[in-house]
DNA sequence: CCTAGAACCTGCGAGC
DNA sequence: TGCTCGCAGGTTCTAG
C-alpha cells in the first residue's frame, strides 16, 4: 500500500533508471490503467512515443515524468496496489503487467506499470505554468514540501466541521497521509481519530504536523512501508518498516506506551487503529 | 457550498 | 473440496 515515502522511493528510483530516456514506444495491456487518459490507449501510447523523459516529480502520492520540450506529463498513481518496474527486456511479463514502456537506448531495461487492484494508472496531461500536471492542481503540498504552509493547513482545520482523521486523508488540505500513517501521526500526538478540527489549537497542530513528517521521514530512510509482497520499489526491492507501525494493524497488541491493549473501529470502509487509553475519545 | 458515505477492483483467508 | 463473504484502501462520485 504505497503511501508518500514508498512514493518517494519510487520517484528516485525513476530519476536513476529512467529520466533522459527517450521513449520507443508504450504499450497498453489493460485500458483500465489508462482510465484517466481520456483520449484512449491508443491515444497514450502515440503521444509518449519519441519523447524524451525529463526529471520526475512527486506531490503527495502522485508522481509524474514531464516530456521534454512539450508543456505535457505522464502522471501515475500507484493506487493500492501499483508497482513502476524498471526490469530486463527479456524478463518474462508480471501476472498484472498493464503498461510496458520500452526506450530507444541500448541498455536493455523497460519500464512496466503492474497492478492488481487497477486502482492505479498512468495518464497524460498539459501541465501548469509551474510544472504541474493540470489534474492534480487541487492537490494540497504534502507535509514533506518545504513550501507546505501550516499555518494555512491550521487555518482550514479551523474552518471545517468535520473530524481529525477525515481532514488528514483530505487531498485538499494535506496530501500523501493515508490510512497508515494518519492513524501512526495520531498515535504519536495521542489525539483521537474523531477529535472535531475546529477543537485544534495551533500548538496541538504543530505537534501532529510535526509527528506526521517524523514518522513520513522514518519510513523514508528505511526505503518505505510494506505489509505483503505487492510493494517493491522500482528496483524490484520490498521496503520494510511495518516493524516499526505502533497503531496500525495492532488490534489487541500492547500499546507500546501505556500497555493498554490497542483497539479497531470500523471508520469509513476501513479500520482506525488507536489507543483507548493515551488517544481519548472526544465528547460527543 | 459543505459533509458523509458508497463505489470502484481483485486476491486472499476465514468460515461453512 | 469448493463456495461465499469480508477485508484491504485512495480517489472520485453521488446523495443529502
Amino acid at each position: 500500500m504505497p503511501e508518500l515515502p514508498e512514493v518517494e522511493v519510487v520517484r528516485r528510483g525513476l530519476e536513476r533508471w529512467v529520466a533522459q530516456r527517450t521513449v520507443a514506444d508504450a504499450e497498453v495491456l489493460h485500458p483500465r490503467a489508462v482510465r484517466r487518459h481520456v483520449a484512449g490507449a491508443d491515444d497514450f501510447a502515440h503521444r509518449l512515443k519519441g519523447h524524451r523523459i525529463g526529471t520526475p516529480s512527486r506531490r503527495g502520492k502522485y508522481l509524474w515524468l514531464p516530456l521534454e520540450d512539450t508543456h505535457q506529463a505522464v502522471l501515475a498513481h500507484l493506487g493500492m496496489s501499483g508497482q513502476l518496474l524498471v526490469q530486463p527486456h527479456e524478463l518474462a511479463d508480471e501476472k498484472h503487467l498493464r503498461i510496458r514502456v520500452r526506450f530507444a537506448d541500448g541498455l536493455g531495461t523497460e519500464l512496466r506499470f503492474v497492478d492488481q487492484r487497477t486502482f492505479g494508472g498512468l495518464s497524460l496531461h498539459d501541465t501548469t505554468p509551474d510544472g504541474l500536471p493540470d489534474v492534480i492542481a487541487h492537490i494540497a503540498r504534502d507535509p514533506l514540501d518545504p513550501l507546505f504552509d501550516d499555518e494555512l493547513f491550521h487555518q482550514a482545520l479551523r474552518r471545517k466541521r468535520t473530524t481529525i482523521k477525515r481532514a488528514l486523508l483530505d487531498q485538499s488540505l494535506i496530501s500523501g497521509v493515508g490510512n497508515i500513517y494518519a492513524d501512526e501521526a495520531l498515535w504519536r500526538a495521542r489525539v483521537h481519530y474523531e477529535r472535531p478540527t475546529a477543537t485544534f489549537t495551533r500548538p496541538r497542530t504543530a505537534e501532529l504536523l510535526g509527528h506526521a513528517r517524523d514518522v513520513m521521514n522514518a519510513a523514508l530512510d528505511v526505503g518505505g512501508t510494506s505489509f505483503d509482497s505487492l510493494y517493491v520499489n522500482v528496483n524490484g526491492e520490498s521496503g520494510y518498516f511495518d516493524r516499526s507501525l505502533d497503531a496500525y494493524g495492532r488490534e489487541g497488541l500492547p500499546c507500546r506506551r501505556c500497555g493498554t491493549p490497542m483497539s479497531r473501529r470500523a471508520w469509513m470502509n476501513r479500520s482506525s487503529y488507536f489507543c483507548p487509553k493515551c488517544q481519548r475519545a472526544p465528547r460527543s
